[in-house]
DNA sequence: CCCGGCGGTGAGAGCGCTCTTGCCGGGGGC
DNA sequence: GCCCCCGGCAAGAGCGCTCTCACCGCCGGG
């Protein structure tokens, strides 16, 4: 563990090229205006004290950071038993790294944390906000907006505080649950079940708004509530078994809560698909080609939504006239859409 | 996306509480030598405007920045597969927002990225860097020590370069893998087979190390290499059944190749664990519980881990007495012991 | 009763950078 | 040939903070 040595100043890389810090300033972030002679003496001198300019100077002055937090609220659940996160995030970090931003992550864990990435925010120390997993009530868009961060939302959040301009990334969570479900009753499945997601997420909500689309006048007691979470799908899938024995085929709200179906339907000697067809929802990989029966399921693109969803924050900072190019517009909501992923479970 | 609004400043702090910038300044930074009464006017000068510290402003004069930088140097590999990743953030996390530190996530993935990275830690930008996944001759520790910032290394890194004063934190990856397959021994087994992980990474190899430990005098035929996938651990298994047909135990370097493994097993009508027994390493939960028959194999406590890294890296650092305090002593490496767990496979 | 010392406070410099301002020199218009 | 304009550069202010240092008033000792 080495210590920091004194790094060279602007002041020092202006002696060696004999100019003045205004030109090397100009030299060093690109500005035109400077003889070309003069820009390659600084350019070697830049090279040869190895200078590298200080960023907590430069951001004093124009009071921008060149940062984007990155925040993650989810209290344990998902984010460990799920590939989605890690994703997601090399999806962030991809298009961040390509603007020349850096990641901050704050994962939080509890309201005590909320306060604390409020304030974190509020403090200006990024010029803006990724926010992940937010849940109904959530108090954290309410005080990132106080905050006054730009900030763009992954999934729909259940919020209506900032009336418009609330800007966010999500799959087409009902429409990919609509289709799941129709290729099953395309299948000739008559009776099928649905095991919800956590319901305190929107994604939930949507995927059995969707169930609900294609299944308009379901019996009610096909649907049972999961959590998302394997163990969530045992119990829920044991539920149905019990209330709707007759059921045929199993649209889970993810691909988690799909293998605990698979899981006790086995365990109620119910063959997949002949007895009962299964559909999951993430495609989440390698998982989900290595269950068994191999998957069928809902595929959305993570990486390339954390990807967009660092480009329209970006965008939304308004900073380089390449961005404004690229995408054109206001920053608003995206719906990405999905595809029916089929292997053998339905 | 608000715009940010202009924030107070110390200045204007002090003029509301009718005191000095200085005074602010320790009543903000908790420094002692203010009277009660005056402290206690400005703390709701500082309360009333809503005041944060602007950070830019006191790293530019204090040179510390409160922020570590997590350098993840995976070329996609395991990190989506395995919540290991995850995990291990989580501790780095819980330990940093404990100290008031912030989390910089790195991800790199190729040779432009290590410079990239470089880079960045030369800047400056932070206090210090945690660093995993390190692979043989990996050119990132080199340009990390040169870059003259205090680091930690995940897992050990294969680097003699530094000499002394390296440290890491890893599992105890050798004596966990000579437990692992002692047990399948003491089972009765006597032809244990090993499928390694991407030998490139110094896990692996004490892995392997650890097999021979306890197999000293095993066939080399019975080992065969993986890369830590659940392909790469078809591969292998396939391989090994070719070659020693008449293997009755596998250990693998961890529960993805683990997974690939049993798979290609009932593939080939083996029953586990009465024909092969297999043993796995890291216990990935869910999914090590999941399997089919649930895995028996090599727990490491992830998180913990994660968090003393940050622990070690933050008394490197020097900075609070407290910190020394709670551990003492210069910091020095720390192998994790490992527990085996059993379950059916073994 | 005076003076030295000390705790508490304010004034000011300066961290390294950006950006505005103004100077200086050369080229074109009349 | 003179003036004006403009491009290229240097000079300097100032971003918001910390920290040193000097100051001021009060106490106790001689």
């Amino acid at each position: 563990m080495t210590e920091t040595v004194p790094r060279p100043t602007l002041e020092a890389v202006a002696a060696r090229a004999g100019v003045s810090r205004a030109t090397v300033s100009r030299v060093v972030n690109g500005a035109d205006g400077v003889t070309e002679p003069l820009a390659e003496r600084v350019r070697r001198a830049v090279e040869e004290l190895g200078y590298v300019p200080n960023q907590a100077a430069r951001s004093l002055v124009t009071n921008r950071h060149d940062a984007i937090a990155v925040v993650v609220a989810e209290p344990e659940s998902r984010v460990f038993a799920d590939p989605f996160f890690a994703r997601q995030l090399r999806g962030i970090s991809r298009e961040l790294t390509a603007h020349d931003n850096q990641l901050v992550l704050l994962l939080t864990e509890g309201r005590h944390d909320h306060a604390r990435v409020a304030r974190y925010l509020a403090g200006g120390h990024v010029d803006g906000a990724l926010v992940f997993s937010l849940h109904l009530d959530d108090p954290l868009p309410e005080l990132i907006q106080r905050a006054g961060v730009p900030v763009v939302f992954g999934g729909r959040p259940d919020w209506s505080g900032g009336g418009n301009g609330v800007v966010y990334v999500d799959s087409d969570n009902r429409g990919g649950a609509r289709d799941a479900v129709r290729h099953l009753l395309g299948l000739g499945r008559d009776r099928v079940a649905h095991i919800t997601g956590a319901l305190d997420q929107t994604s939930a909500v949507d995927r059995l708004d969707g169930y609900r689309d294609a299944m308009a006048d379901a019996d009610p007691r096909l649907v049972a509530e999961g959590d998302f979470t394997l163990a969530g799908g045992e119990r829920a899938m044991r539920e149905l078994l019990e209330n709707r024995p007759g059921l045929n085929a199993v649209f889970a709200a993810n691909d988690l809560t799909a293998v605990g179906a698979l899981r006790v339907l086995r365990e109620h000697g119910r063959r997949v698909p002949d007895d009962v067809a299964v559909v999951g929802f993430d495609d989440m990989l390698p998982f989900a080609e290595q269950t068994d029966p191999p998957l069928t399921t809902v595929r959305q693109d993570i990486e390339e939504m954390g990807r967009l969803m660092a480009r329209l924050l970006l965008r939304g900072l308004d900073r380089t006239a390449a961005a404004r190019e690229t995408v054109g517009g206001p920053p608003s909501s995206v719906i990405f859409p999905t595809t029916l992923v089929r292997r053998a479970s339905a």
